[in-house]
DNA sequence: TTGTACGCGTTATCAC
DNA sequence: GTGATAACGCGTACAA
C-alpha cells in the first residue's frame, strides 16, 4: 500500500539533492560517475517509475494521444492496433474512447480526453455528429487533431481517409460488368461522408455506363446486419426487384444476404451482392461475399504518423492522406468466369 | 495555440483568489451566490476544463483505470466496451494497452500504465507470461488488480473468469451425446489456464462417459485459424481420424473446418465440430458452427465493477466472479434432431 | 465569505 | 559536480 518511489525518496536515501537524482536519471552530463551509478542502482532496486502527471504539469505535454471512435468493431479495433503500434514507437500512450455513435457521448468523451490533456487527438466522428465545434475548440487551443476514416465538413484538420468514392465506383462498376442493370444502394446514415462518398462513386459508375440512380433503389440506415436485412426485405417486397446490391458495409451485406435467401432468391444469379470492409469470415460464408478492402491497420498507423509528426512541430505536413481501396471479387457477385 | 484556461486565469479575471474559484467550481458551501455565479459563468465562457494531471498529483489518484489485454479481437473489444461503460458511470477513464501475446510487450505496457499512475488495473495476461512479478509489484504498491478471463497461478488478486472447465465439459459432453467416440482437443497455448481448464472439462466429460483422453488426439497451439487448419490437417493425415473436434476458439474451429472440407470429409457426419466464444458470423457459416457462448460485455462490466468497488475502499469483496458459459448447438455438431 | 501558503513529483534555472 | 528554488494546476488547511 506504500506509494511509488519518487526521486525524493531516492535523494533522501542517497543523501543527495533531488536535482542530482533527476539529472542522473536522465543521463545528463556533469554528473559524477559514482553518483550516477548509485542513483541508477537504487532507482532500479526501488523500481522507480517517473510520474507522468508531474511531467505533464511541468512540461505541459502528456505523451498521450486520444482516440475517439464510434465503436470498436473489426475495422476500428484493427486501426487502434496500428495507432498504438506507432504511438509506442514514439513514446506515446493511447487513450481510447467510444462514442457508440452518440453525439452526446462524443461530447463527454471529448471532455474526458481534454481533462487528460492529451497531446493530440485522432477522431472518427459519430454518425449523429453534425458539427465539430467541440473539436474545433480543442484544436484552436493547441491540441492537434487528425480526422480518421469519417470526414467532416466544417473543419480544417488533416485527415486520413479511404478513397470512398473510388471504393463505391469499384463496387458498382464491378456489378455493372457482371450484367446488373438495377443496382440497389444500401447506404449508411446519410449524415456520414463515407456513405455519401461511396454513393458518389456508385452514381459515377452508373452514369459512366449510361444509367442513372433510381431513387426507389436507394436506402439509408445504420451499418448493422439488422438494417441490411430489413432494408432488403423492403426492397424485395415493393416494385421490381434489383438484380444487384451494393452495401456500404459487410454487415449490411450480410443482412441483405439473409433477406435474399429468405425470399428464395439466389446469389449471384438473381441478385449480385457486394459489401464494404472485407471483414474476416466474409470469405467463408456461402456464397462468399465480395467486398471492398480497406486497410485498417495501415490507416491507423498513418493517422498516428500524421499526428505525431505535427506533435513534433512539423507543421509542414498538413496534407490529407488518402488510402486506396481494393476490389475483392468473391462468389456473391461473380456471374461470369474472369 | 493558447493553452487551456486554469482556475488562475479565472481568478485573475474576476479579481478573486484561486481558492475561491476552486471552491465555487466544486460547489462547496460558504460561497457568496454572486461570486459563485460569476465564476461558473466565466468558467463556462472560457471553456474551463480541470487538469487531471494536477488533480492526480495533489489527490494522488488519476481516475483512470488501465486495461492490459493480449489483443482487441471480438471478445476483448466487446469486453472493453463493458469496462468503459462501467468506468464512465463512475467517472473513470480507460487506458487500453495490447500486449500482442508478447511478454516483453506486456512488461512495457505495465510500465506505461504505471507511469500514468492508473488507479487500478484489469489484466488479461499474454500467452507468453509465465510469472506476474511485474503485476505483483504494482499490486503491493497499492494499485489494485483484477484479472480478467485468463487466470494466473501465482497471484492473489480477484478474478473475473468464465467457468472454462464447465465450458469444456458442455462442449465435449454434447459431442459424446451426438455419438462421437474419438474426440480431438484443439487447445491453445499450454501455458494458458483457459485452455487447460477447458481441457479439464473435456477430460471430465470423457471420463464420465467411460472414456479417456487419447494423447494422439490432443494438440496445442495458438488461437488462430491458421493453427486450427494445420493442426487438423495433421490429425487427419496420421492414424485413425477423429469423429469429433472440440476447438478452444472459434477461429481454431474455422481453421479445422477448412481442413476437414479440404480432405473431402463432411460435418457433422464424418466429424462433428464445436468451437468456443460464439463469435459473430459463426452462425452464418455453412455448416453453422456450434460454440460455447462467453458473455464478453458482461464479463468486462463485472471486472470494472469489481475493480471500482475495491477502488472505493470496499476491501470486502475480494471474491472471484465466475461467469457461466452456454452451449450453442448448430449444424456443425448436430447429428440427431433434438 | 474570502485569501494565503503549502504540497503533490518533476524539470529547469540559477547559484555555489 | 551539486544543491536550492521556482514553476506547472490544483486542493486544502489555516488565517483573516
Amino acid at each position: 500500500m506504500d506509494r511509488s518511489a519518487t526521486i525524493k525518496d531516492i535523494a533522501q536515501a542517497l543523501k543527495v539533492s533531488i536535482s542530482t537524482v533527476s539529472r542522473a536519471l536522465r543521463g545528463q552530463p556533469d554528473i559524477h560517475p559514482d553518483t550516477k551509478k548509485a542513483v541508477l542502482a537504487l532507482a532500479e532496486e526501488m523500481d522507480y517509475c517517473p510520474n507522468k502527471a508531474a511531467l505533464n504539469l511541468v512540461g505541459r505535454h502528456s505523451q498521450t494521444i486520444g482516440v475517439l471512435l464510434p465503436n470498436l468493431d473489426y475495422f476500428f479495433a484493427t486501426a487502434v492496433k496500428g495507432i498504438d503500434e506507432e504511438a509506442l514507437k514514439h513514446g506515446y500512450t493511447v487513450m481510447v474512447c467510444q462514442s457508440n455513435e452518440s453525439y452526446e457521448r462524443e461530447l463527454i468523451n471529448t471532455r474526458r480526453l481534454h481533462e487528460s490533456r492529451v497531446d493530440g487527438l485522432i477522431v472518427s466522428v459519430s454518425s449523429e455528429t453534425r458539427n465539430t465545434a467541440h473539436l474545433q475548440r480543442l484544436s484552436t487551443r493547441g491540441t492537434p487533431i487528425v480526422f480518421f476514416d469519417r470526414d467532416t465538413a466544417d473543419t480544417s484538420a488533416p485527415r486520413v481517409l479511404l478513397n470512398n468514392r473510388h471504393g463505391g465506383f469499384l463496387a458498382t462498376d464491378h456489378l455493372l460488368r457482371q450484367g446488373c442493370r438495377r443496382i440497389a444502394f444500401l447506404g449508411g446514415p446519410p449524415s456520414l461522408s463515407i456513405s455519401n462518398q461511396r454513393f458518389d462513386g456508385y452514381r459515377a459508375a452508373l452514369e459512366q455506363h449510361g444509367h442513372h440512380p433510381d431513387p426507389d433503389l436507394i436506402v439509408h440506415g445504420s451499418f448493422s446486419k439488422e438494417q441490411g436485412y430489413l432494408s432488403t426485405l423492403e426492397l424485395l417486397s415493393k416494385g421490381p426487384a434489383p438484380d444487384g446490391i451494393f452495401a456500404v458495409s459487410d454487415r449490411i451485406a450480410i443482412g441483405a444476404m439473409l433477406a435474399i435467401r429468405e425470399k428464395g432468391l439466389t446469389m449471384p444469379h438473381d441478385i449480385a451482392l457486394i459489401g464494404f470492409n472485407n471483414e474476416p469470415l466474409t470469405d467463408l460464408l456461402v456464397p462468399s461475399i465480395s467486398s471492398i478492402d480497406q486497410p485498417a491497420f495501415r490507416m491507423g498507423r498513418a493517422a498516428a504518423e500524421l499526428l505525431i509528426s505535427r506533435l513534433c512541430g512539423e507543421h509542414a505536413t498538413f496534407e490529407d492522406v488518402r488510402i486506396e481501396p481494393r476490389l475483392i471479387i468473391r462468389e456473391s457477385s461473380q456471374r461470369q468466369a474472369q
